[in-house]
Formats: C-alpha cells, structure tokens, sequence
DNA sequence: ACCTTAACTCGCGCCCGTCT
DNA sequence: AGACGGGCGCGAGTTAAGGT
C-alpha cells in the first residue's frame, strides 16, 4: 500500500470514526431502532458495523487490494460494496484481517471486533430507510454516479487524483445540515419523553452549563462519556490517536466530547478553517475554546493588510477572512495583539501607526493583473476627473516590484510589497482550496503544515484551551503554594481529583513557576526577596551536606541512612524549623519520624486557607530548586520533577 | 488599549541504556 | 570507562483568546 492509499485510507477512518460517534450519538439520542438510519453518514452504516475495518479496505480497494470492489450496475451507477453481505461469514478472515492486523495490532482489531458485534445486535432490527443525505452523487469529470459522496471521494481521489468538486461538497453540506435540522427537530419533539433518563451528549452539556454558572464542581467530560458503545469508540478513537492517526491524534481524546464531534459534523464542511477555531467550538462545547493555528500562508495575508492598515475597515476584514480563509473574529484578533505587540516592541518602529500610512496596494488587482496599483489610502475630498490611483506597472517578480518601488520612490513600499508579489499565488490557490478537501486534510498528514509543531505534529491544531474553575484553580494554588514541582504521583492525584488531564496540569505548572518567577524578579525590594527565599516549607535540606530534597520523607531518609546515621537528637534538632511547616500528609509520608517537638503545627492550615497567591513557598522552592540544580542532582530518574 | 493566561515552540541539560 | 543517542523535564519566549 502506497503513501497515498494510505492517506486515503486515514481520511476514510477519519469519516468512519465521525460516522461512528454520529451514530452512537443518534442512538443514544433518540434511543430508538431507527436512530442509525438518521445518521447522515448511515450508508457508511449498511446495516452493519460502521466502524468495521473490512468494510473500510473494501472502499480502499478501488485502487487496488480488493476485497470489495465498486459494482457497477451497468448503468453507470456504481455503487460502494456492501462491506459484509458479499463477504464470507467471517468477514474479518484472510487478507482483510491480516492487514488490520498488520496494520492497526491486535488490540484494536480486537477491540473493533467486540464493538462491532455489539453494535451490530443492536442494529439488526434496523428497518431501511432513504437517507436523503447519502443520495447519489455524480462525477463531473466521467459522469460516473456513485452511491454516496464518500463512494465519490474515494474515486475522483483514485481516479482523478483530485479533490470533490467544491459545488458537490455544498450540495452534501447542505444536505447533511438539512438532516441535522430535522433530527434536532425530533429530538425536541420526543425529549420529553426520555426526560428521566436524558442522553449522553445533551447530559454532559448541562453539566457543563451548571458547572460554569456555579464553579463548583470539577468538570467531567472526559469520564462522562462512560456507557455503551461510545466509550467504547472513545477508547478507540483515543487508541487510534495514539496509534498515530491523523485527527485522532489527541493524546487526551477523552477530553473532547461527542458534542464537539457532531459541532465538528455540522460546521465542518462548510468552513476550511473551521476545524480548529474557537468560533465554531464555542457554541457547543462552552467549558472550551479551540485555539487557532495561524498557518505562514493565513500569517502573510494577513501581515498584507497589517503593514498597510493596522485599522481595517470590515470590508477589508472579510476580504482577509476569504483569503485566509480565517473567521472575521480571528482576523480582529490578530490584528488587536498584532498592533498591540507592535506598540510594545518599539514605539519608533515602522509599525508606529500613530502616523497612518497614506498608500496602500490593491492587492484584488495585482493578483489578478499582476500589476501593483499604488493607492492612497486617506480619504481625502477626492476631485471628480483627477487621477485618483497613480499606478505603477509592476512586472511579476518580487525583485523587479522592489526595483519599481524604489525606482518611484517607494522604497518604503517594499517590505509589504515584497511579501504580496511572492505569496500571491499561493493565496489565490489558498481561496480557491475545496471545502471539503480541507475539511479532511485539515485533520490529516495530508495537509501542508510548515509550523506544525512537534507536539500536534500530525494536525498542526493546537488543543483546546482550558477554562478552569475556581476549584481547579484553587486547588492548583494550593498545591503550587507548598510544591511548585509536583512529581508524577501528585500529577496523577491532581490529574484525577480535578478531571484535567496531567498534560494540562504540567503545563499549568510551568506557567505557574514562569509566573512566579517574573513576579520574584519584579520584586524592587530586597526585603521581600529574602522573604521568599526564606519562607519555608516547600524545599528541604540537609543542613549537613547542603543536599535539598524535595520531600520530607526524602530528607529524614538521607540523614537517617548518611549524614544523622547515629546522632538522631542533632537530626530532631536540626529539623526543627522545618517541621513546623510541614502539612500533615508530608508529616505522615513514609519514612518522617515523629514530631521532634510537641507543638501544634498549623502551617497547612494556614497554607491552604491562603487562596490567593502566597508565592513565598513556591519561590522559595525555586530558588532552592536552582541552587539544588547547581550544588547536585537531588533528582532521580524515578523521582523527576515536571 | 492594555493585561492575563493557557498552550505552544525551542533549546538545553540531565539521566539512562547501549555500544565500542 | 567513555562516547553516543534517545527520552524527558524544564526554562524562556511566543502566540492566540479572553477579560477589564
């Protein structure tokens, strides 16, 4: 199987994951036998497992390895294959199951397997319906009809080497909103009905609501989602991402929830840049935002029109919101933290907009034209028969346009001007990018991402950000106020007492000690500098061999095993002053002898009523981290902090 | 307009296992 | 024993979104 087949393949998981979580979803919505044959991706259903690998090589095989190849009926109508009536009784036999096997571990196979037959029990007395949004689809270059659009897909990518034709993906848009529409229509028509017991996703999203009206409870999403076949495909999903597949990539799937799949579903065909951008999230997974990626390309158009006009008019914001093919408020945004940056950076700098630029190029004529036309910008009382755009021809190259500019005397022109010849080619081919091959390459390896990041290497769309609560928060204080550098342990104990994945949790971490850091060097009096370094409580070390341990326990053990081996009246004493601020869990760690004195501490309780921000403990613990650091390890590999 | 912050990128250093 | 490379955590800086 070549690279293309298997992209191709990847994408036609992608649709089959959706389909499957859309149809787990109509399922438990409506709770009835006909809910599949709603699932706008039902022919990928045929009444049987949508999630079956066979099924899957069958589409993959138009090119080749064919297990079930398209059928033609003679009139031209060629029809996907049914996955499994034409197979042998044990569909998941021979060369199918082998290269699953091959190619996805058994595990997952096996996972498929057992999820499949479940599904399949469920769907057996699924009566066939017409699902108006699978109708046939034609292929404008052969004039060939297909039985569905993914049937199309999988041709004109085979055959054609391109992608659908932008027209076709709006018609099945359209037809897959208009069958949305009427699903929600039943769903609110048979929601009273089921009120005792309301579905999954509509559940999850009054937690969600109730949970940000009273920032009290953690959020669960992620363990929510715990019955049926969709956790079942949850797990799936979040196996296969980190199986390494595109668009599944999340290491945290479970934190997205079916309601961001069916968002996901309804907008995703309509808009290229949708997918990763708050707008479209917002609506129906409130506790987050998506975070755009603003690729080079988007970044050039729209740094175009910045070092033109920092202040667009809205008519130039959606000519940026076509080019780009960014939402309006992505583009407002930038342009606020843009100009603001700029200002911050150098008050002197070109970008000094207090003096607006008097000249802009229209950008619309030379990518059509290739000729730049220098116009000014000020909206001066223009003089009816004046020449009002002094134009200057401008040949095609980026040299031979900064040769002209300066030749005019518009040498300052050229740092914008430069960009615009060089890229606007590649921005006309961004605005004419099919729909619906950017809704798929979005998520997949196909897409060409330059910035994509190590991390989200595969999709290039940078995670949700998370909304705290105050509990979170809270709790996070708490914890960062006594220990800035949480071991794996206390990440896990975090990770599962607040619902967050420990990815987030580290990361909040590391802006936490980043924040409290900028704070301590902030920090004009020294007084207060020696008071964080001072604070006690959150490092502790050996007053013998200097060594800084980050727990108690740790510490007691050291001396007990090296430097207090038979002097434990000095170690007691020694430890004295630290022990007074010990909280009771480091006090009772294993390993931490008993009180040295008789005293009452109430240093936890003084810790942990302390909301706000006490950054004395967790200064202190830096400090004392990047002396540790300097004077030796006292990390183990077991033992390594975030 | 300005500020805050979660998420991200990049580079560095440390640790460990493997190889020579 | 030393070199080497991979994995990992962290700091510093950046970016995009949201709040004031």
């Amino acid at each position: 199987m070549d690279k293309q087949q298997q992209q191709s393949t990847l994408t036609m998981i992608n649709m089959l994951n959706m389909a499957q979580l859309f149809s787990n979803m109509q399922q438990q919505q409506q709770n009835t036998p006909t809910a599949a044959q709603m699932n706008p991706f039902g022919s990928l259903c045929n009444g049987n497992s949508p999630f079956d690998f066979s099924s899957l090589l069958g589409a993959q095989n138009v090119s080749g390895q064919t297990q079930n190849p398209p059928s033609s009926n003679g009139s031209g109508v060629v029809t996907p294959a049914p996955p499994a009536e034409e197979e042998p009784k044990t569909p998941k036999t021979g060369v199918a199951l082998r290269k699953m096997l091959e190619k996805y571990g058994l595990e997952l196979v096996t996972q498929d397997s057992e999820s499949a037959q479940r599904r399949k029990r469920k769907l057996d007395h699924v009566p066939d319906e017409v699902i108006p949004e699978m109708a046939q689809v034609d292929c404008k270059q052969c004039e060939t009809t297909f039985g569905s659009i993914w049937a199309l897909k999988a041709h004109c990518e085979e055959m054609h080497q391109s992608p659908v034709p932008t027209e076709v993906v709006d018609e099945f848009s359209d037809r897959l909103q208009r069958a949305l529409d009427d699903m929600e229509d039943r769903d609110s028509s048979t929601e009273n009905d089921d009120s005792c017991d309301p579905p999954e996703p509509k559940r999850i999203k009054r937690e969600i609501k109730s949970e940000r009206s009273s920032a009290s409870s953690s959020p669960t999403p992620t363990s929510k989602a715990s019955n049926g076949t969709n956790s079942d495909l949850t797990n799936q999903l979040a196996m296969m991402g980190m199986m390494g597949f595109p668009f599944l990539n999340n290491p945290f799937m479970p934190m997205m929830t079916p309601d961001f799949f069916q968002n996901m579903a309804s907008t995703g065909s309509s808009t290229s840049a949708s997918m990763g951008n708050g707008s479209s999230n917002s609506a129906s997974s409130p506790a987050k935002r998506a975070r755009t990626r603003i690729t080079d390309e988007q970044l050039k158009v729209l740094r175009q029109y910045f070092d033109i006009n920092n202040s667009p008019s809205e008519n130039q914001i959606k000519e940026m919101s076509i080019k780009a093919g960014l939402p309006e408020k992505v583009i407002k945004h930038w342009f606020r933290n843009t100009l603001f940056k700029e200002r911050q950076r150098d008050k002197d700098s070109p970008y000094n907009f207090s003096v607006p630029p008097q000249v802009s190029i229209d950008l619309d004529t030379y990518d059509k034209t290739g000729e730049a036309k220098i116009t000014p910008l000020k909206s001066e009382p223009e003089k009816q028969g004046a020449p009002k755009t002094p134009t200057i021809s401008a040949p095609a190259t980026p040299a031979d346009l900064l040769s002209t500019l300066n030749k005019a005397g518009l040498g300052s022109l050229a740092s914008f001007a430069l960009p615009v010849a060089a890229n606007a080619a590649s921005n006309i081919s961004t605005t004419q990018q099919n729909p619906f091959t950017a809704f798929l390459n979005h998520n997949t390896e196909e897409k060409p991402t330059p910035q994509v990041s190590a991390a989200n290497s595969v999709t290039g769309r940078r995670a949700n950000r998370t909304r705290f609560t105050d509990f979170q928060l809270r709790t996070l204080q708490q914890f960062f106020d006594k220990q800035a550098y949480p071991k794996d342990d206390d990440l896990e104990l975090l990770s599962r007492r607040l619902q967050l994945s420990p990815r987030v949790i580290v990361v909040w971490f590391q802006n936490a000690r980043q924040k409290a850091r900028k704070i301590y060097e902030n920090q004009p009096n020294q007084e207060n500098n020696e008071r964080f370094l001072k604070t006690p409580g959150c490092n502790f070390q050996c007053k013998r061999c200097q060594v800084v341990f980050q727990r108690y326990y740790e510490l007691i053990q050291h001396q007990q095993k090296l430097c207090y081996k038979d002097d434990t009246v000095a170690q007691q004493k020694d430890n004295r002053g630290v022990e007074e601020t010990l909280s009771d869990d480091e006090k009772s760690a294993p390993g931490a002898p008993e009180p040295a004195s008789a005293q009452p501490t109430t240093a936890t309780a003084t810790v942990t009523a302390n909301v706000s921000m006490d950054l004395g403990g967790a200064l202190a613990q830096l400090m004392s981290g990047m002396a540790a650091a300097a004077a030796g390890p006292p990390r183990t590999r077991g033992q390594r902090n975030l």
